[in-house]
DNA sequence: GTGCCTTTGAAGGGG
DNA sequence: CCCCTTCAAAGGCAC
């Protein structure tokens, strides 16, 4: 129980250790890097050429090829494996988002408002979350509160992960540490789960992934807390996707299969929860949206992760943490949850790829 | 309609 | 222990 309040210090069993040890690492880099962010529209045009350059960079860069930002940015190492990964991958997708990029960042508000309140704004609004019970500091830039934020999606979907915007509310009072209590002594997945999403898998299904959190029966936090809605499951909790429901209300003819695929349709899909960098993007695509022309998530993305290794360590820890306290949170939710169970339900072609990838390496190598 | 693209991080499994 | 694979979000795009 107290664990949610230990913060990133003790009792953290959860704590992924690679993250102190990156920050160790890449501490005096990072440190480089946020220098160097202090040049935005330097950073931007550095930011807007790699992403078009991306590919000819790897014969280009004078510092690290196939990372035309490491070198204005202030030597941030982004770790060879990840420039191997930025390299290839880009160059497949970059034919298309060369241009869809340049075009994007091409805008004079794109270029101009890239960093103007983005990195730390997002990141003062993060700051809205009390380590402990500081809920009434408020960050030192005149954020509004997470509620009040211009930026939200049209879709009304909050940005923030539950747990963020858990952080970020006024009331102190619902701090985690209630959470894992009230949902601790209850028994979690319960045989009444399934009759639970049965019955709401269908208007689960309508709402904004956020917001459905708190309907979620081991979660009923939401009914002592003043100003948040009744009941908002996990996000994390998902409805069957349509294509694997096996609309379980029609039980006319359920032959023995049926039923059983209709038991495991009715399990709502518990999704991983969000890492430090997922967070990041949810809570920043809105703005990178809005501030430049770009919408193809690819590119979006590829401006994420250079922001996110411009931001400060200590703005990533905040991630960190809230990411950390996700999934102690998930954890305490689904006890028996393993990030395997949503094995092949994406199916991708990564594995091919990669054999592809590596056939080529292979070829390369020999 | 479905999967891919892109990003980083977490987790699980195999060697 | 290290490496590899998969998934998490997101929305345009290709097929």
């Amino acid at each position: 129980m107290p664990q949610l309040d230990a913060g990133a210090g003790g009792g953290d069993d959860l704590g992924a250790p690679d993250e102190l040890l990156a920050f160790q690492d890449e501490g005096e880099e990072q440190d480089k890097s946020r220098d160097s962010a202090a040049g935005p529209e330097r950073d931007l045009a550095e930011l807007k050429s790699s992403l078009v350059n991306e590919s000819e960079g790897a014969a280009g860069g004078a510092g690290v090829p196939g990372v035309p930002g490491a070198g204005a940015r202030g030597e941030v190492e982004v770790g060879a494996e990840a420039l191997g990964r930025e390299h290839t991958s880009q160059r497949l997708f970059q034919d298309k988002l060369g241009e869809s990029l340049e075009d994007g960042l091409k805008a004079p508000e794109c270029a101009s408002g890239m960093y103007k309140d983005t990195v730390y704004s997002a990141f003062n609004l993060l700051m809205h979350y009390p380590p402990t019970s500081g809920a009434g500091q408020h960050p030192p830039s005149s954020q509004p509160p997470m509620h009040n934020k211009a930026s939200q999606p049209a879709h009304g979907v909050p940005q923030l992960s539950p747990l963020y915007e858990h952080f970020s509310s006024p009331h102190p009072t619902a701090a985690p540490a209630d959470i894992s209590q009230k949902q601790v002594h209850r028994p979690l997945q319960t045989p009444d789960l399934s009759g639970f999403y049965s019955l709401t898998s269908g208007s689960m299904g309508q709402l904004p992934h956020t917001v459905s959190w708190f309907t979620h029966p081991s979660l009923m936090l939401g009914s002592g807390v003043p100003g948040h809605p009744a009941a908002i499951p996990h996000p994390a909790i998902v409805p069957p996707s349509g294509k694997q429901e096996l609309q379980p209300y029609d039980r006319s003819l359920k032959t023995q299969a049926e039923a059983k695929a209709e038991k495991e349709a009715k399990k709502p899909t518990i999704k991983k929860p969000l890492n430090a960098f997922m967070l990041y993007m949810k809570e920043m695509r809105a703005k990178v949206i809005a501030e430049c022309t770009l919408k193809e998530s690819a590119a979006i993305n590829q401006i994420l992760g250079r922001r996110w290794h411009a931001l400060s360590r200590e703005e990533q820890a905040k991630y960190y943490e809230l990411a950390r306290k996700e999934r102690q949170l998930h954890m305490q939710l689904y006890p028996g949850w393993s990030a395997r169970d949503n094995y092949g339900k994406k199916k991708r072609r990564s594995r091919e790829k990669h054999q592809e990838s590596n056939t080529d390496n292979s070829l390369h190598y020999s």
